[in-house]
DNA sequence: CCATGTTTCAA
DNA sequence: TGAAACATG
């Protein structure tokens, strides 16, 4: 048997710009382009109708057609990795696998693994910095530690950058060195136990509009005023590099909540305790959170008595996505108006979104409950009505997702702002006091 | 052979 | 962006 190399995707679902792909096929081997549906992970959701297993199962089609046009075809498997890559050493002789980092937990437990695995068969797993513009040391203080504070990180990063750093790995000047053979099929959904909507996803255009206009339009949830392209950075479907590219021509402000993203995978990497269930301040883990179940059900139908809460937890339960301006709204107002542990709403919007990413998702919870690296301070408490004031002034979001809102059937507040808000300051203050 | 411009490559 | 390799005269 010829000797082969191997690429792995994960949430890399591109063949342009992919920083892995571009070294493997660089490699003297033939390029196998393998994808692993894993059930270590695809077990642990909780409902059959998923749409990001969907959404992958897209991006996978759609490279599949580009490959079996160079003569070449993507490989499916459906099992746990390690298993996965025993299979495939009986099959062919290897040289390498390529791949790019994860940094989440789970994956950096399962590419160790998967890793060890390998070097007992001889094989050596070279990996890549792909979703990200800087990861892991790349910007750190001038005394070498991580920073914690966004402001003086943004600026190191922004400091750190040039134009080198957002060029798009050529990858179609060696498409010629992906290993030739006939196409295979991309299993079903339904093969892997999830159904199909065929509802459409967030275009991967960019629009050059949204994105000038980005800084005044961002915080207004009933103006399409955001890209949606958080769902294409999360599965790779877009390139971070040229994303990030546009946004230094058109918006700042767009920029910068791609640096946000790279902070918060920078920490995951540097803290890992905080995508272990842990606050990033450790005082935070002495809060004495009320966790009322009914009152979290509640929450989660969008039915608080709140309109802008509940208009939010309605868009994200019908869509998937929620405009980012009321994620704080929502999440603040379960943590601090509720008092529930921000965990129980980290892990239903990890159920929910479509554009969930462990690393954004817990750094914005923690910002939001205050107990995150450069966190809103927890006695800035959001007025859910101020900020429909502010922010949807027309109500026409509210009016969008909770049209009976005006009427009788509609609840009460669940609870009292100026007692929420009261109560939880005492709250945090008892927890924090006690150090 | 140098001196200088031009292309390639790195992440 | 910046170094190294390559080309030209």
């Amino acid at each position: 048997m010829a000797p082969i190399n191997i690429f792995w995707f994960r949430r890399d679902l591109r063949l342009a710009d992919n920083a892995g792909l571009y070294h493997a096929l660089k490699s003297s081997k033939p390029v196998l382009p393998v994808f692993i549906f894993d059930t270590d992970i695809l077990d642990q959701l909780s409902s059959t109708t998923d749409r990001r297993v969907e959404f992958i199962h897209n991006a996978l089609t759609g490279m599949q057609q580009q490959l079996k046009e160079l003569g070449s075809s993507l490989v499916v498997y459906h099992g746990k990795p390690v298993d996965v890559f025993k299979e495939l050493v009986k099959q062919h002789t290897i040289e390498k696998v390529f791949t790019n980092h994860d940094y989440e937990p789970y994956a950096l437990e399962r590419d160790e693994h998967v890793g060890t695995f390998l070097l007992e068969q001889g094989i050596t797993l070279h990996t890549y910095k792909d979703q990200v513009i800087f990861e892991k040391e790349e910007v750190v203080k001038d005394d070498g530690k991580p920073y914690t504070v966004f402001t003086p990180y943004s600026k190191k990063w922004k400091a750190t950058l040039n134009r080198f750093y957002l060029q798009s790995y050529p990858t179609q000047k060696y498409y010629n060195n992906f290993y030739r053979q006939a196409a295979k099929a991309v299993p079903s959904l339904k093969s892997i136990g999830f159904n199909k909507t065929g509802d459409p996803f967030p275009a991967v255009t960019v629009d050059n509009r949204i994105v000038a206009q980005y800084d005044k339009q961002r915080d207004f949830p009933a103006t399409e005023g955001t890209t949606h392209l958080g769902v294409h950075l999360r599965f790779g479907t877009i390139s971070v590099r040229q994303l990030a590219q546009k946004a230094i021509k058109l918006n700042e402000t767009y920029l910068g909540e791609l640096i946000w993203r790279d902070f918060f995978q920078m920490i995951l990497w540097h803290f890992p305790h905080v995508g272990k269930g842990l606050a990033f301040r450790a005082e935070y883990d002495h809060i004495k959170w009320r966790n009322k179940e009914d009152e979290f059900v509640r929450w989660c139908e969008g039915n608080t008595g709140y309109p802008i809460v509940d208009a939010g937890m309605r868009e994200l339960n019908a869509t998937g996505f929620m405009h980012n301006r009321v994620r704080m709204i929502t999440a603040s107002f379960l943590a601090k108006h509720l008092l529930i542990d921000w965990r129980w709403g980290e892990a239903y919007f990890a159920e929910k979104l479509l554009d969930f990413d462990l690393a954004s998702n817990n750094g914005n919870w923690q910002w939001a409950a205050g107990c995150g690296c450069d966190a809103a301070p927890y006695f800035r408490i959001f007025n859910p009505y101020l900020q429909t004031k502010k922010f949807d002034p027309e109500l026409k979001y509210i009016r969008r997702w909770v049209p009976e809102f005006e009427e009788l059937t509609y609840p009460q507040p669940m609870v009292d702002h100026e007692m929420a808000r009261k109560r939880c300051l005492e709250t945090y203050k008892k927890a924090l006091d006690r150090g």
